[in-house]
RNA sequence: GCGAAAGUGGCGGAAUUGGUAGACGCGCUGGCCUUAGGAGCCAGUGGGGCAACCCGUAAGAGUUCGAGUCUCUUCUUUCGCACCA
């Protein structure tokens, strides 16, 4: 259904545009790459590709069958070798330019299976299938050199003035720009010494980037990742640290679970020299240390930073206060942590750079702390570089070549695409391209010798990040764009889930600046207006079953029990009419039974019923929640617009168009409906074209269509207003509703289908009204409402708003102290 | 844990720029029609009160003539956290 509500979106917007005498391309791809597929080939022993190209054509059938507006001329698959050719051609062109490169990743490691398995497939810190601890494993990965744009596209997010802010602040915050110091922290003698010459030792120094230079005198340890090298030197001399450090290579490498596990560290012994004092401070390998981040090391600064005081509170390490509030509030840091302690004030106990405020204490240790080649001022990002490498089978195939004498070889541009054999099936038990001799063995393309191909498939965000430019060219074969992609992009309205705010369309942002510098587009954003749609979710019911797991309930299979007045007291399976638990409100998944399939919605109740639900039910960003009795009243509005229509048509013949005598006749209850008429052809314009929000545009043609149902005036006049009227409401909801709205305009005594016709234009004359509605407060209270002529000014509805006899009892015979009159809308007069 | 949002009747939601809280729809109640209703039509439907009125937008504070809307604190829910896509 989360498709459904996408291409729904999509497709008024593209019915609505066209009406406005844009030229519209609406082009559908399958992102066809990836999990799901082998999953389902693990499941059923059936190779992918099958799966794939059954899902792709069921899927299809659905599509047409809810009359979306698609260009199938340009349909794609990313699993088409036609396709993903440029992948591997635009990943060679990235290796050649350096924003590809090969360095170790760390990756979830099942011991079992003796495979990599995605963060999704580890649960509580175990493999999926075989329940075996995972382990961190570092192995080589290709990378993409995102951090080379970091800077641009952090400011390129100001530009982006028609994606939703939130999504913007989302991708700044991810991209994470922070200004700091890099402070070097040299080993101690005693630490050289126990060193000896490895290559932790050669570095003769451990470094750390802080944004806070002004805590560097409350420094009092230092704590490194599990992984630092300095950690591994220290484990190979200390069996109980490396026990430690083992330990922190077991659970996954998901950023959650790190941060949420309990913080736990070891001494490693070493120690290093405060870069100003010259002090001794101990070295730590902490849990908590990301290697991903920064050097992977941190200074301790427990007074004034959370964590670092929960560490040192648990390992019973000193605690110095270095920074005071310059108001006063509190003096020493005390043994519980307060958010205040971490906030910038003033500096105390830091020798000569005391006294100074935080600012000013950075800036000054910074400069100290490079004047000694100790540190310097440096930017840190949190984004890290892309790792493409996917251990896995179905996915777009690495063109490298490994040879014995020449090393990595690229596959050359005519072999490509390297193909991928289609018929294997996984069995979970690591990459069957591993196992595939046909698809291992190939000649070096440099020297001939026998070789061996990259079994490393890409990341399907791969596939995803410039599929949008593909649409422009789908025919083209030499090039992965030609010059027609000028013409369409870039993409003027980009839908997708709020689960996409960061990942996809960074990469999107990313890899489409990489084809501009390589000269192949001429864009720098790829998505000019984003509207990111909720979820849809549906109740979720299930019993408690013998074996202790829960068996889900289909929703369609419940009955809900409501009381007199209409509220839920419980629900019943219908087939035996005994109750069932209610586990909430959830996104829609086989594994809680809570799917609504849009082909039996469809048969049921027809495309258009479907797509109106959809568009009612909440506005676009929001959450959609799923109700049967929801869809059947969209479907009662639909049977009651067609009624209207030709309950209308059935009264006579087709009225001649308004003539300004016709309307210059026009009694007071016509004037109302043509008004209102005008009135929704102008709400729901703007509803669509700038708020892009359907509920409220739908509910404004309810509104008509209820309107009309009540205007009972008899004569010619009138019919050519209910005419009027109703055409108006078929046109302002064909954009949802194509299909019925297509007879129904037909049954209106037109010759030309609606899809050819215009958006309707809103009649000036029609909007005008003679007299407004003034709401009149008393000290902000709703006390009464007056009619005043349109074109009062604030004596007059001062004067009408003092007039009212219920405004009269509460203002009294006082004079006014101050009166607020917002013209159209209210008066209030304070007394 | 960090980042981002959201919280309004029995339910989905409306209130667009700080200006009438609850549009529209569902559900429910009563009535009409019908051999029948998972059909249609009419009326009612935030809470309290005979009424005048009073209360009411997760909780608490604040700014303002006026706050669902702005600010702060707290709680709850949802999304993301780099190998689900």
């Amino acid at each position: 259904m989360g498709h459904v509500r996408n291409y729904t979106i999509g497709d008024v917007l593209a019915r609505f545009m066209r009406m406005q005498g844009l030229n519209v391309l609406q082009p559908m791809g399958w992102d066809a790459f990836g999990l799901p597929a082998e999953n389902a080939a693990i499941a059923n022993g059936v190779p992918p590709a099958r799966w794939t190209r059954e899902n792709i054509a069921y899927m299809k059938r659905q599509l047409q069958a809810l009359g979306f507006a698609l260009d199938w001329g340009r349909e794609l698959a990313t699993c088409d070798p036609q396709y993903y050719r440029w992948n591997q051609w635009l990943f060679l062109r990235m290796l050649e330019r350096g924003i590809a490169y090969k360095k170790t990743g760390v990756v979830n490691w099942d011991p079992v299976d003796q495979t990599v398995l995605a963060n999704e497939q580890v649960i509580d810190g175990r493999g999926w299938r075989t329940g075996a601890l995972i382990e961190k494993r570092e192995i080589p990965m290709y990378y993409l050199r995102i951090t080379a744009y970091a800077e641009e596209l952090l400011a390129a997010l100001d530009g982006l003035t028609d994606w939703p802010e939130r999504v913007r602040t989302m991708q700044a915050n991810w991209i994470g720009r922070s200004e700091g110091c890099e402070v070097v922290f040299p080993y101690s003698d005693d630490t050289i010494a126990t060193l000896g010459a490895t290559a932790a030792s050669a570095a003769g120094a451990l470094s750390v980037f802080t944004t806070r230079a002004d805590t560097l005198f409350g420094v009092t340890f230092a704590a490194i990742s599990a992984e630092h090298p300095l950690a591994q030197a220290a484990a190979s001399r200390d069996p109980q640290l490396l026990d430690f450090v083992e330990e922190c290579r077991r659970g996954s490498t998901m950023e959650a679970a790190v941060a949420t596990m309990e913080k736990r560290g070891m001494r490693t012994g070493l120690h290093v020299r405060h870069p100003l004092t010259g002090e001794p401070i101990e070295v730590w390998v902490a849990n908590y240390v990301l290697m991903s981040y920064g050097s992977g090391a941190v200074m301790g600064v427990p007074a004034h930073d959370e964590r670092d005081f929960e560490f040192a509170h648990r390992h019973g390490i000193a605690l110095r206060t270095v920074i005071r509030p310059s108001g006063a509030e509190w003096d020493e840091v005390g043994p519980e942590w307060q958010g205040l302690y971490a906030e910038a004030g003033v500096t105390v106990n830091s020798g000569e750079f005391s006294g100074l405020s935080s600012a000013e204490a950075v800036t000054a240790i910074c400069r100290a702390l490079e004047q000694r080649g100790l540190g310097q001022p440096r930017v840190q990002w949190r984004l890290r570089d892309w790792g493409i490498s996917r251990q896995r089978y179905w996915g777009c195939p690495i063109p490298l070549i490994h040879c014995p004498s020449c090393g990595e070889v690229p596959v050359p541009d005519a072999q490509l695409p390297v193909r991928l054999p289609e018929d294997l099936v996984p069995d979970g038990s690591g990459n069957p391209l591993a196992k595939s001799e046909a698809f291992l063995h190939c000649a070096c393309p440099r020297c001939g010798q026998n070789a061996r191909r990259e079994t490393d498939t890409m990341d399907t965000f791969v596939d995803s990040s410039w599929y949008f430019l593909r649409f422009a060219c789908t025919d083209q074969d030499s090039r992965p764009v030609d010059e027609r992609a000028a013409y369409w992009l870039p993409v003027d309205q980009y839908i997708g889930g709020i689960e996409h705010a960061i990942l996809h369309l960074l990469y999107s942002r990313f890899w489409t600046r990489v084809m501009r510098d390589m000269q192949l587009i001429s864009l720098d954003e790829p998505f000019r207006r984003l509207l990111t749609q909720g979820m849809v979710l549906n109740q979720i019911y299930y019993r408690q079953a013998a074996t202790g797991r829960p068996v889900y309930f289909n929703p369609a299979d419940v009955e809900t029990r409501v009381d007199g007045t209409g509220k839920r007291i419980g629900a019943v399976l219908v087939s035996d009419g005994l109750p069932v638990e209610h586990g909430g409100l959830g996104t829609m998944s086989k594994s809680k039974n809570n799917g609504v399939d849009p082909q039996s919605l469809v048969q049921k109740y027809g495309a258009d019923t479907a797509r109106l639900f959809v568009m009612f039910a909440s506005p676009p960003e929001q959450t959609l929640e799923w109700s049967d009795e929801g869809v059947q009243g969209q479907f009662r509005f639909l049977r009651r617009l067609w009624k209207a229509v030709y309950d209308h048509v059935h009264a006579g013949p087709k009225p001649e168009p308004l003539t300004s005598a016709v309307l210059s006749g026009l009694g007071e209850a016509a004037a109302d409906l043509r008004r209102q008429a005008h009135q929704t052809v102008v709400r729901v314009t703007d509803d669509i074209a700038r708020r892009r929000v359907f509920n409220t545009a739908i509910a404004a043609v309810m509104e008509l269509l209820n309107a009309v149902g009540r205007f009972e005036v008899p004569g010619a006049g009138a019919r050519a207003v209910r005419q009027e009227a109703l055409e108006l409401a078929v046109l302002c909801l064909s954009p949802m509703v194509p299909h019925i709205c297509h007879e129904l305009w037909f049954a209106l005594g037109h010759e030309r289908a609606l899809i050819e016709e215009p958006w309707p234009r809103p009649d000036p004359a029609a909007l005008v009204q003679p007299t407004v509605e003034l709401v009149v407060q008393v000290n902000g209270k709703l006390r009464g409402r007056v009619q005043v002529s349109a074109l009062a000014d604030e004596a007059a509805a001062r004067a009408a708003a003092l007039a009212d006899p219920d405004v009269r009892r509460f203002v009294g015979n006082v004079e006014p102290r101050r009166v607020i009159y917002v013209p159209g809308k209210l008066v209030n007069i304070v007394v």
